[in-house]
DNA sequence: CGCGCTAAAGTGCATTTTGA
DNA sequence: TCAAAATGCACTTTAGCGCG
């Protein structure tokens, strides 16, 4: 086969250099199929037709791969490298494939077609942009045909089911770190703006480093972090005294319903969001003698402990009981006040 | 919801990959 | 096309414990 395009494409238009070339996937594969997926997304406010073929091939006659070539209606291109490793099996995987496969026989003209455009064309080039010309030739001619119109329409989705927030807090935390590391990084790119970065391994460069820091060379870092936690505490603020209750009540449904299938499989689940700054309620007299007496139960583990409070509540005297009300009731006439 | 504490989860940074 | 996952680490926040 003939060798194609020098390197993908990621969706920033930027060549992926760490990802195996096409052409270089093509020769390494004793076999390629291409299958295409017809996918149609709509979330939230957007709405736009992904159109995706797939190169599959046995790469090194072992591990099996797949390419994506994304194409949108909009003109825009993907070209991603798929790789399978522990996590997906290649069993896993080539059930995905049959899928599509049987998705329907109409595509098999697109899809020679595709591949035949591919084999005798021929064209190489190491400009990114004539690449993007290429496809774009292409995708301009394919959104045309009959194949893309045929397509099933988007699903819509309520807005509490949607996978877009439909109110989304400001966040307010960061640490001196943090910070640290944004400084750090912004200098590599400075300094080399074709500094190639390795976020994982920085990091923990940069971690090393930070160990060495001196206090007195930590506390910009400390004071700025301070800095913009209180401006975004403002913002937050801001943010919570302008918005929408009824949006905010929206957002928990959407994060309630998507919970459903976040429990299913495993994943962490969303919590809900409520106004960090609204007025805290009154300790209960309860909650004061857990206050009182908790300094007498350290002895013993977090979750013992107020097994034991408890027990030691419920022993209480009515009286003593009363004691602890009587504080409560206070608590509150002065509160009003 | 609130008490105090700990363990566990979340957060920031930047970027790519994956999913919808 | 956007959003989430994943990546690693320190630091930060929160769930959970029981009761009213």
């Amino acid at each position: 086969m003939s060798t194609l395009y020098p390197a993908f494409l990621n969706s920033r238009d930027k060549i992926v250099g760490s990802t195996l070339a096409l052409s270089s996937f093509v020769h390494k594969c004793s076999s390629i199929q291409i299958q295409i997926a017809n996918s149609f997304f709509k979330g939230g406010s957007y709405s736009h037709n992904q159109h995706r073929f797939y190169f599959k091939g046995d790469e090194n006659n072992s591990k099996i791969s797949i390419l994506n070539l994304n194409l949108f209606r909009d003109g825009q291109t993907q070209i991603s490298k798929r790789r399978y490793s522990n996590k997906h099996g290649s069993k896993e995987l080539s059930s995905q494939v049959n899928e599509y496969l049987d998705a329907g026989s109409s595509k098999d003209e697109l899809f020679s077609r595709i591949l035949k455009e591919i084999e005798t064309s021929g064209k190489r080039t190491d400009s990114v942009e004539e690449l993007k010309k290429l496809l774009k030739d292409r995708i301009n001619e394919l959104v045309d045909s009959e194949l893309i119109k045929t397509l099933q329409k988007p699903k819509s989705r309520k807005m509490t089911n949607s996978i877009k927030p439909i109110v989304k807090p400001p966040k307010i935390s960061t640490n001196p770190f943090n910070l640290y590391c944004k400084d750090q990084i912004t200098a590599l790119f400075d300094e080399n703006p074709q500094f190639q970065l390795d976020i994982s391994s920085q990091v923990k460069i940069l971690l090393e480093k930070w160990r060495t820091l001196s206090d007195e060379e930590k506390k910009p870092f400390k004071e700025k972090a301070q800095e913009r936690k209180s401006i975004l505490i403002k913002e937050a603020e801001q943010w919570w005294e302008n918005v929408d209750p009824n949006l905010v009540k929206l957002e928990n449904i959407r994060r309630k319903n998507i919970n459903v299938e976040r429990k299913e499989s495993g994943k962490p689940l969303l919590r809900e969001i409520k106004n960090p700054f609204a007025p805290k309620s009154l300790p209960t007299a309860y909650a004061i003698f857990v206050k009182d007496v908790y300094s007498l139960f350290l002895n013993v583990g977090p979750a013992e402990r107020m097994k034991s409070i408890a027990q030691k509540w419920n022993h209480l005297s009515q009286d003593e009981k009363q004691k602890y009300k009587e504080r409560f009731l206070e608590s509150k006439k002065e509160h009003s006040d």
